[in-house]
RNA sequence: CGGGGUGUAGCGCAGUUGGUAGCGCACCUGGUUUGGGACCAGGUGGUCGCCCGUUCGAGUCGGGUCACCCCGACCA
């Protein structure tokens, strides 16, 4: 094995450095100089964008649209609702001066303490404040809900430690926020949009997730209920891929948002929050990654199909040129994103890992030997089988395959979840376990307590009460006390 | 912020008891190659993180400082 891919077999004892290298050799992303921040390569930013865009399109189904709005946030904003300042103010990037100037040696700039700001502006680690004071402006009544806005953006959020993907200080992402007339629909609406992450993750990430509501403790800063979707890695540590706030009526008193309801009565709006990030790529990367690199699921793969040619001489290159252009026109017709590499200052080999690097889902490769016998290489990359097959209707064959490969790898991603599901009834083999990985449905007392003892005890949280699956009560495994409903507990990211 | 580690060419690293910097990959030139990361020959590229000190002499020793990585606390 080449060198560079040697840290891929470090896998098992260091899995955090593994993914790491691996999206930097991948050519996904690097990390830049400043604190935690990254770098997104072309490759890597084609996938987000396909992303985007499939999210996008989900979300205007259910009548969401698009705004934006600024970066910086004054510091009152921030302290108008206090629950949400608790859990915001300790990572927050400030901006106190407006202007630089040349320094008395002019070799540099200095700040210039005449630019000092009157109040200071906040960098957005969310945008819950600067939204609802303009909502403020936008509702009157209820004939103006619901409001329903989404943003694509980036935020910050000084963090004690980063992550490349799964925790930078600069991060991009979605963040919705709708603003209704009742309680029912707010809380609806944080259920559908949980609902249309999960099915996201599932239907196209091909990553399968838990949904379901998060202890008081890991709640949203500000929200009355926080919804999730946890993601099995292949170490068995939970990741939560995407949360949906109920935030109740936090926001529209705190920023005064009245609304005349049908009655001529004022009624403060109710809130609710969404969104996904750049995590997701990490969610991708961690979940279908083997040891030849990326996996990607033809879904949002930028490239679906590579064409390799063997060839030497210009008149074999020339002959196989002229096979592969049809079959690139009919893939192309398809739907089908086809990539044709006939550089010659790479040789197949290096072509052949390079795309395995990059995790393009299938490979066609084609040589004087093929044009012989009218045959066609084909390799699928979630098993690495290959396969050689008539060059008559091969496009329609990749199309089948494309999704046999979506399909295939969401079954196994879900099989080695469901695998590593535990129900635990005794905490001394929790404890003994969890060190693994995996997810634990074990019976909780609800208390703040238990919660703090388990995670102090053995690094695992409460990741979610889970839906949709059949609770009976029973005991807490931890104080022996009754218990309604059984909890999914995991080491997580 | 605590504990551990690392800073030497674009990347990955070696550098012995202090003696004036090297290897692999990558890159450039020429040629031969091309069905799993090609080979041969030649070549480009470094204020050894930064500062101060010890010394005739520091990549190497001492002190300081900065940055990054890993493990915690914090978090999408």
């Amino acid at each position: 094995m080449a060198k560079e891919l040697d840290f891929l077999t470090k896998r098992s004892e260091d899995y955090s450095k593994w993914y790491n290298e691996l999206v930097v050799k991948a050519d996904l992303a690097e990390q830049s100089d400043v604190r935690g921040c990254m770098v997104i390569k072309p490759y890597g930013y084609a996938i987000w964008e396909k992303m985007q865009r499939t999210l996008d399109d989900m979300f205007k189904e259910t009548g969401v649209q698009n705004a934006y709005f600024p970066l910086l946030i004054p510091k009152s904003f921030l302290s108008k609702e206090a629950e949400h300042v608790e859990g915001f103010a300790k990572e927050c990037a400030v901006v106190t001066h407006y202007r630089l100037k040349t320094n008395e040696t002019h070799d540099g700039v200095v700040v210039d303490p005449a630019a000092k700001l009157e109040e200071e502006l906040i960098i957005r680690p969310t945008s819950e404040t600067i939204i609802w004071n303009t909502f403020k402006n936008w509702i009157q009544s209820y004939r103006d809900l619901p409001l329903l806005v989404n943003q694509w953006c980036n935020v910050m959020r000084w963090e004690m430690r980063t992550r490349l993907f799964l925790r930078t200080s600069e991060f991009l992402w979605q963040e919705g926020h709708t603003a209704h007339a009742t309680r029912e629909e707010a809380e609806e609406r944080a259920q559908q949009m949980l609902k249309v992450y999960a099915k996201f993750a599932e239907d196209y990430m091909a990553v399968p997730v838990v949904q379901g509501v998060k202890s008081e403790t890991e709640r949203f800063a500000g929200a009355l209920d926080t919804y999730t979707i946890e993601a099995m890695m292949q170490d068995g540590k939970a990741l939560q891929s995407g949360t949906s706030h109920f935030l109740g009526q936090n926001f529209g008193k705190a920023f005064e948002v009245q609304f005349l309801n049908k009655e001529n009565k004022p009624e403060y709006a109710w809130a609710t929050s969404w969104g996904v990030s750049t995590r997701l790529m990490g969610a991708l990367i961690m979940t279908h990654s083997d040891d030849n690199g990326l996996v990607l699921p033809p879904a949002l793969a930028p490239i679906q199909v590579v064409i390799i040619p063997i060839g030497g001489k210009p008149e074999q290159m020339a002959a196989v040129d002229a096979a592969v252009a049809p079959i690139i026109d009919e893939l192309k017709k398809m739907g089908i994103s086809v990539k044709y590499d006939n550089a010659d200052n790479k040789r197949p080999g290096f072509k052949f890992a390079d795309y395995e690097l990059k995790g393009v889902p299938v490979r066609l490769v084609l040589g004087a030997r093929d044009l012989e016998n009218g045959t066609i290489e084909v390799m699928r990359r979630d098993t690495l089988e290959k396969e050689t097959r008539p060059l008559d209707g091969i496009a329609a064959y990749v199309q089948e395959l494309l999704s046999d490969i979506q399909k295939n790898i969401f079954t196994k991603a879900k099989t080695f979840r469901d695998a590593h599901i535990y129900e635990c009834d005794d905490y001394e083999e929790f404890k003994e376990r969890v060190k693994d990985g995996g997810f634990f449905l074990c019976h909780w007392d609800g208390t703040a307590e238990t919660e703090a003892r388990i995670k102090e005890e053995t690094q695992a949280t409460i990741r979610c009460v889970p839906f949709g699956f059949e609770q009976t009560p029973g005991v807490d495994m931890v104080t022996g006390k009754p218990s309604k409903a059984r909890v999914l507990i995991a080491r997580s990211y």
